[in-house]
DNA sequence: TTATTAAACGCAACAATGTTGCAAATATAT
DNA sequence: ATATATTTGCAACATTGTTGCGTTTAATAA
């Protein structure tokens, strides 16, 4: 049960996969990936670079209502420890069906006292601003 | 826009998968569902029976942390409008892998007033009492 | 700078999951 | 019992995700 140790490495894919969430200001399917980077980059090294993302910290997954899975920057939870606080609420738009990140704090959600909480996801759906 | 008005009807697929999900007392996925049925149910057959019933409002679907989609009684929010209160909150437990409705309220999230809410989904993993 | 090493890459093949069309079977209303 | 529309199984297809492998590339050491 050891964890394998892997140094991470720059590369070209997992830039501008970066830097396209950092345009985008929204979590992105692999399919947006996949769409926007055409023919440049192979959907294999796609699938393998969002993997390593989300390994090291740097991206965080997202389910969405529909059984789907968008990416998303770690913004507010980066850290050197390789633990984050995803405890925070995503916000889907019906609408022009972008998802993001609020900065919202979970409440207390009184759960059984039997029930060893270890993850949360909340997840909103409806309208956004831009849509409204 | 019009919504097409469809004549619900029983069906033996549709009975087995309501009386599986009352004896599993889980959540479950298609391929749950597939593989108990083996070969005296189609695939296709299953996955147009469980649209069906979320349609008709007697199941409701989960959006699990890995992307997948989970299919749970609605046993406490079934109506005759089919309009139903899922703002209820989900556990997955890590060990069993058992998803349950828990019947706790979803308190008040306080997002930012322009956000329209329509719909929220709470998903919480960790340790289940079972399998403390 | 060059050599070494392991991570990342593209490609092909495969596996799993979900969808559509159609003819036959079945449930319900008349 | 008959009519009608839903449900079913099957085949084919489409989409999505995975694995193996030989090559390329980034980081490190010489």
């Amino acid at each position: 049960m050891e964890k394998k140790i892997k140094r991470e490495r720059n590369s070209s894919t997992k830039t501008e996969i970066i830097s396209l969430l950092n345009e985008k200001k929204t979590a992105l399917t692999h399919k947006d990936f996949q769409d926007y980077f055409e023919k440049s980059i192979d959907r294999v090294t796609i699938y393998r670079a969002l993997d390593r993302l989300v390994e090291e910290g740097k991206l965080h997954r997202i389910a969405n209502l529909e059984g789907g899975i968008q990416y998303a920057l770690c913004n507010t939870c980066s850290n050197e420890t390789h633990i984050h606080n995803h405890d925070h609420i995503h916000f889907s738009c019906r609408i022009c069906k972008k998802t993001i990140c609020l900065e919202n704090n979970i409440p207390n959600l009184n759960l059984p006292k039997d029930y060893i909480i270890e993850e949360k996801q909340i997840l909103i759906s409806g309208i956004c601003p831009n849509c409204k």
